[in-house]
DNA sequence: CGTGAAATTATATAAGT
DNA sequence: ACTTATATAATTTCACG
């Protein structure tokens, strides 16, 4: 990882179907060097994966929320965590220090479909407290 | 949007580089057809960038954090929202309903720079609570 | 909307510095 | 590790169903 790795990285993550060619003229540099490298940012797995950023509300998915989570015991924490990978309207779940365990963001189409996946949290084995944020506007991400 | 495209789509979450021509024998449509559709998905604004997935721990970045924040008023949102776009160790952030205003996350090197950028995002103008949370671990993401 | 073929570009491979 | 040259493969363009 030395610069010229960084700066690959950076034309990737502005655009990660960004030519080799393309990057090799910005960074004077072969393309087979280029394309060398990327592939061993790949191997070593520093690039885990190449993924696409929708506009979720244009594909139905307007409703969006931050729920914090807590489990009674720790022995919960794997069947819950095996749930929360599998939800696909789960983008994220992070186990936390302080108040609560885990915070996790759900995306889904309606208020309605949000009551659902809520309730399906709150029902798996183990979950005691929970709260509830409904995300008003995304200001990053 | 029909099923195609999110079919289409399904393989590009997976996989942004992969090749329309995978594609195409995947779905058994021809290879131009695949593109055309893409295309399509990228000028409708569905398709908003194409990115790359690092693993954060293996360039330095080992600390991360999510943070609560409240302005003393509306008027600040502008300059607040501004600056936490410009900060390159904010991953995201979302204006909410409830006790606080806003949440994001701090990604960085350690726990010294984490203590920097907190003090930065408390000294922001019209921030006035704030609370912070260490990720100990990223269950999904 | 979709297909298929030709033209253009990109990527992979290999030999040399 | 990088470069250049060549081979293989992908994408773009376009005429047509």
């Amino acid at each position: 990882m030395d610069n010229v790795d960084y700066k690959i990285l950076e034309y990737l993550k502005a655009n990660s179907r960004t030519k080799a060619s393309t990057i090799s003229k910005e960074i004077h540099l072969s393309v087979s060097a280029v394309i060398e490298r990327i592939h061993k940012l790949e191997t070593s797995g520093i690039i885990k994966n190449y993924t696409v950023v929708l506009d979720e509300s244009k594909i139905g998915n307007d409703t969006s929320a931050l729920m914090e989570v807590s489990l009674d015991h720790p022995k919960f924490y794997e069947s819950f965590t095996r749930a929360i990978k599998e939800n696909k309207n789960i983008n994220f779940c992070y186990y936390l220090t302080g108040d609560f365990d885990f915070m996790l963001k759900i995306l889904c189409k309606s208020s309605e479909d949000l009551e659902k996946i809520h309730n399906n949290i709150k029902n798996l084995e183990g979950v005691s407290k929970t709260k509830t944020y409904y995300i008003l506007k995304s200001v990053k991400d």
